[in-house]
DNA sequence: TTAGGGTTAG
């Protein structure tokens, strides 16, 4: 069949590209440029651009700006539009930004692809500011301006912004879309409002899939572990369709607290619904169990993976050390890197960890510097960190003092509770007070630094040293909130502090304890006196 | 041509 119109070529060549084949699609976008430009329409470059939507495509979109320009259609509104999605989808907002800035027709489309393309690339800040110039303008926003900018106020975790967009919609009047109500419920759960997220989420007249796994994060997130776990079980229990994001989201909420139990039941549902060979699913559950104390089970599920990505590899190595086989870790960023797979920041901060808790100091000090060096990866202040809880750690005090010293940025509160929490392992007073004393000005109402440094002064028996601290913090206004422990026995929580006799059984319970005390000792147990906080004599310490 | 959710450290 002669091929006749661009009409013709046009169909050809998205339905290859919609199935995956984007050789062939190019293939014949070429042969139509050899028939010159007379052949070409718009609908030729929104095709081709709509297949650019991978950052290695990036060229690619650049070389097809380029043919736009020489066919005279860069003023095509919907060609631009193509544009700036194709820009942002690549990773290249700049040139996104320029083909915006250079458009003389803009409608409501341009607008919102330029401010869900920053949201896509992480500049939430940029968004909002787009955002708010649009309303400024004649051009009205739609729904998918709204749900772009409710999702740059999560990233941003802006409250304020938020609200005014939720109060914006309201004002609209008309009722929301479902996506919209997703968008709102996770910005309000990412901002750390789960009762307004919640609030959205009983007055939704439908819910769906995603709805369901935006509240479960929501709970997930804000430390309401029980809530989140007993919202999944009573999914299932209802028959709801369960899908794979729920499950890898619900398994995130599994730590030292949560049972292990509980977490295998879990699995179980995995296993039944098929979703063993989701990445996101395995990840989760190699974490899991982990976390809760079962590493056999999670080497497992790792061995098992067949597709491995970073995300797997550095949850295992943080696995190995969290169970104290920092040496295993090491071996298994080895394997890591021979099976090809590239480390991320995350991946040294694991390696960095395991160094630290295995005392493997020069061997951190190579990762750190293979890290910025050959993988090109800069540090976050959360390296940094690392850093400084290693050498402490190793009782190297003064070289994580210098190392702070010589940070090219203004060391954060990590960096200073790292060293604080180094000096009160080794009992240096000193630096601790020095460090103690930055931690108090980057953060001057937590109560965390005196404390801290009170207990060094008292292990050391400097008793007027902590009088003075203890009285600091007072004339600051800073209060130590009381610790609060607690326990459920059948569905009851009993909560207590130090010392308390409050209990109807208070008699009993520290009968019991002082029998459980003397176990201990008998099995060996040394009881760490260092920080008992008053002046009393050895025996009453312990 | 703009499109809501999920896993990794401490």
């Amino acid at each position: 069949m002669p091929i006749r119109d661009t009409v013709s070529w046009n169909i050809m060549i998205s339905g290859f590209l919609r199935n995956g084949d984007f050789d062939t699609g190019f293939g014949y976008f070429k042969r139509l440029l050899e028939l010159g430009f007379d052949w070409l329409d718009q609908a030729n470059f929104t095709t081709m651009l709509s297949a650019c939507d991978i950052q290695e495509y990036s060229f690619v979109t650049k070389i097809i700006h380029c043919l736009v320009v020489l066919s005279g259609y860069e003023q095509e509104v919907t060609v631009g539009n193509a544009l700036i999605t194709s820009y942002f989808k690549c990773g290249s907002c700049g040139l996104g930004r320029q083909v915006f800035g250079e458009m003389r027709e803009r409608n409501v489309i341009t607008w919102t692809a330029v401010i869900s393309g920053l949201v896509q690339n992480q500049l939430y800040d940029d968004s909002l500011k787009l955002f708010a110039e649009m309303r400024c303008g004649s051009v009205n926003p739609n729904f998918l301006t709204y749900l772009s900018s409710l999702m740059a106020c999560s990233g941003l975790q802006a409250l304020r912004e938020g609200r005014q967009i939720h109060g914006i919609l309201w004002k609209l009047g008309s009722q929301l879309d479902l996506r919209i109500e997703s968008a709102l419920m996770d910005m309000y759960s990412k901002c750390g409002s789960v009762e307004d997220a919640w609030r959205v989420f009983e007055s939704a007249e439908e819910l769906d899939e995603v709805s369901m796994t935006v509240i479960l994060v929501g709970f997930a997130q804000n430390k309401f572990e029980d809530e989140a776990i007993q919202f999944f079980v009573k999914m299932v229990k209802a028959g709801i369709e369960i899908d794979p994001n729920m499950v890898s989201a619900v398994l995130g909420v599994f730590g030292v607290d949560t049972s292990l139990g509980l977490g295998k039941q879990i699995h179980s549902v995995i296993v039944k619904r098929g979703f063993t060979s989701n990445p996101f699913v395995s990840n989760g559950l190699i974490n899991m169990y982990s976390k809760c104390g079962d590493l056999k089970e999670s080497i497992k599920v790792f061995s098992r993976m067949s597709d491995k990505n970073s995300i797997s590899w550095n949850t295992m190595i943080a696995a190995f050390a969290r169970h104290g086989n920092g040496s295993r870790a090491l071996e298994l960023y080895k394997e890591m890197r021979l099976e090809g797979i590239k480390p991320t920041d995350v991946t040294f901060l694991s390696l960095l960890n395991a160094c630290s808790h295995v005392g493997l100091v020069e061997k951190g000090m190579e990762f750190f510097k293979s890290m910025t060096e050959v993988h090109k990866i800069s540090p976050r202040t959360e390296h940094y960190a690392c850093v400084v809880d290693m050498l402490g750690r190793a009782g190297l005090l003064n070289e994580a003092k210098s190392f702070i010293e010589g940070l090219p940025v203004k060391p954060d509160l990590l960096v200073w509770q790292a060293l604080l929490g180094a000096c009160s392992i080794h009992g240096d007073s000193e630096m601790g007070k020095y460090a103690a004393d930055q931690l108090i000005l980057a953060v001057p109402n937590s109560p965390a630094p005196y404390i801290l440094l009170a207990n060094i002064y008292s292990s050391k028996g400097r008793w007027r040293e902590r009088a003075r601290t203890i009285r600091r913090m007072k004339e600051m206004g800073v209060d130590k909130e009381t610790g609060i422990s607690w326990i459920e026995i059948e569905n009851a929580v009993h909560s207590f502090v130090v010392d308390d006799r409050s209990h109807p059984n208070a008699e009993i319970i520290y009968e019991v304890l002082a029998e459980l005390f003397r176990h201990m000792i008998d099995e060996g147990y040394q009881p760490d006196k260092r920080f008992i906080l008053h002046y009393l004599d050895q025996n009453d310490k312990e």
